[in-house]
RNA sequence: CGGGGUGUAGCGCAGACUGGUAGCGCGUUUGGUUCGGGACCAAAAGGUCGGGGGUUCAAAUCCCCCCGCCCCGACCA
């Protein structure tokens, strides 16, 4: 492909909205282009990788047995009040209604669509186990779009669906997926790092995230330092603290602490350490107030509350809720004296005397024994991980990240196939209920995060496996004929063996070509020149390496072949 | 949705406080000189100053409303 037959606008700077090293290095490569907030156009080069990432999902998929399907993006309101994710997911579809009036979301996601299909097509356990998949842009509206295509509104995404005979088969389809999700992030050129993941939304019992590890990613996770455990922080459990119990003979007593709510004025103000204070969250659970007791340097992980009360819907709870239930204003909740349901978190269990507020304005209480003071009904590990934390495994310290979230593996179990009735007829003629799985990557996402985990000060590195063209071919100066014609010829040559060849064959200067030629990082460049053709030669460089090398123009195709192939 | 910021040529920005001919760099076009790491000279094109309303003799500039975009937060598979 020629340059100046395509498409490339290159950016000598980046646009002032881009944030992250490979948001800014895919608009200045010519990559993408924005439309709006969170909605991009693929220009050519751009779409060239990501073709590159689907051909490598499809070929893994295949390999693992899945089948390719493609669903409506298009969905009926109905199916997603079928499975009652309509109420859980609203703000997060986009909604329309077609002439009729008929309300349509455009898919986030597609489960309700699959286990439709399964539930119509499937019926006997000889058809199983069967794993479908496919490629389909989803809509999400992004409460914040950012990042690029890190977070969209409309993005590229393969999912994929097991269904099952039994939980044990299920496991197999789970782990043919997970094997499959390990090779094509390796032949993408990632490092990925997998991680325990909470289910959220989606359902079901377990999960496995893959995550590109980055300082620009969205999600926080924490990796034990000795052991394998790993985990994203909305699951990541903690081993607690040998700590000594301590005790006081002192009762609790009140003191004054006006206008002290949060932790740290607190803390100041009693001169008592935050660890030493304890921390009271009024929450509505499934609309029940509740209090929850974490140490006061501690932050409360919402999702493992939610889980340890049996998958309960969570909101703080409103001010007035608040007032009625401690009986003072915002900022000086205590477990001491409550009559509502009291969890805490477990570290709290070993005994010690603390600090809580009094359930009274600008009063705290200090000497505070929770076993002997307060009525806690039941200890759960509640709080978010952090650094420094112990493993739950083998209590080594664990060390805090942050990563990029690329896949998703989950155990769905049966929450969708009861909800759609899809069963089959087993060997016995008992109608029995599919297990599932399911399986995302966000195919746009893993591109981008490519970038992010492959450039430099100079521009992208892409992997041969996904880069838009394997051979950058450049002619510093277009109007030395020889050069040109030389290049012309080459460019035939090495596109009948099936190498992917970029020339530039633009009247620009040699420095803008070569600057440019870093940026896009394409991983050969070949340069013919007056100076090569000299010696009869072309000069080859590596995207990754320093070194140029000068191979004799004969044995050009066979020595890029060679380097093509050794890649894979 | 709350808080903060921002919107001026394709991209990056100045001009606004203190109202008076809309500017700079890069890019683009033309001509010339150059030609191995983002050249130089000369000429040129390109703007409803986000939109609407108001104040004023006069608004990019001051006031009001709306919109887009960005950041932080809440929220979210």
């Amino acid at each position: 492909m020629r340059w100046s037959q395509t498409l490339v606008t290159t950016l000598r700077e980046a646009p002032q909205d881009a944030e992250i090293a490979s948001h800014k290095l895919m608009m200045r490569a010519g990559l993408i282009m924005k439309l709006g907030g969170g909605l991009y156009t693929f220009l050519p080069l751009g779409l060239r990788a990501l073709r590159k990432v689907e051909k490598i999902v499809r070929e893994e998929m295949d390999h693992a047995g899945a089948v390719e399907v493609l669903m409506p993006a298009l969905q009926p309101r109905e199916i997603w009040e079928q499975s009652g994710r309509y109420s859980v997911l609203r703000d997060a579809m986009f909604k329309i209604r077609d002439r009729q009036d008929r309300e349509m979301v455009l898919g986030p996601t597609h489960e309700e669509v699959i286990t439709d299909l399964a539930a119509r097509q499937i019926n006997s356990y000889r058809q199983l186990p069967k794993t479908f998949y496919q490629i389909q842009t989803k809509f999400r509206d992004e409460i914040r779009p950012r990042f690029g295509l890190m977070r969209a509104k409309e993005f590229s995404m393969k999912d994929a669906y097991s269904f099952d005979v039994s939980w044990e088969a299920a496991d197999q389809s789970y782990q043919a997926m997970y094997d499959a999700y390990v090779r094509i992030f390796k032949r993408c050129g990632l490092k990925t790092k997998v991680v325990e993941a909470d289910t959220g939304a989606m359902g079901g019992n377990f999960s496995h995230e893959f995550m590109v590890l980055a300082d620009s990613g969205e999600d926080g996770l924490v990796e034990c330092q000795s052991c394998t455990y790993a985990a994203n922080l909305e699951r990541a459990e903690r081993a607690l603290p040998q700590t000594a119990p301590e005790t006081t003979e002192r009762l609790p007593r009140s003191v004054a602490t006006p206008d002290k709510r949060t932790i740290e004025e607190v803390s100041a103000f009693l001169k008592v350490e935050c660890s030493d204070l304890v921390k009271t969250l009024v929450y509505l659970a499934n609309g029940e107030p509740i209090a929850v007791l974490v140490p006061g340097n501690r932050e409360l992980n919402e999702h493992k509350l939610a889980r340890a009360l049996g998958g309960v819907s969570l909101q703080m709870a409103d001010d007035d809720t608040i007032r009625r239930v401690t009986g003072s204003p915002v900022g000086f909740a205590g477990p001491v004296g409550l009559t509502i349901p009291v969890y805490a978190d477990a570290e709290l269990k070993t005994s010690r005397v603390c600090a809580t507020g009094a359930n009274a304005p600008d009063t705290h209480l200090m000497d505070v024994v929770l076993q002997r003071d307060a009525c806690i009904s039941e200890y759960y590990d509640l709080v978010i991980a952090h650094e420094g934390d112990l493993c739950p495994r083998c209590r080594a310290p664990m060390r805090e990240k942050r990563g990029i979230e690329v896949g998703h593996v989950f155990k769905l179990g049966t929450k969708y196939s009861k909800a759609f009735n899809a069963s089959y007829l087993d060997a016995d003629g008992n109608r029995q209920i599919s297990v599932m799985g399911c399986y995302g990557i966000g195919v746009t996402r893993t591109l981008q995060a490519i970038i992010e985990q492959s450039h430099d000060e100079n521009g992208i590195i892409w992997p041969l496996s996904v880069a838009p063209f394997q051979v950058n071919l450049v002619v510093p100066n277009v109007q030395h004929a020889p050069s040109l014609q030389a290049a012309e010829s080459l460019q035939t040559e090495l596109e009948s063996q099936g190498i992917e060849v970029l020339f530039d064959d633009r009247d620009e200067r040699p420095g803008v070509k070569f600057k440019d030629s870093d940026l896009l990082g394409i991983p050969i460049r070949a340069v013919v020149s007056e100076r090569s053709l000299a010696d009869g030669c072309v000069e080859v460089k590596l995207r990754t390496e320093a070194g140029k090398s000068m191979i004799p123009v004969a044995s050009v195709s066979s020595r890029l072949l060679s380097i093509i192939e050794g890649a894979k």
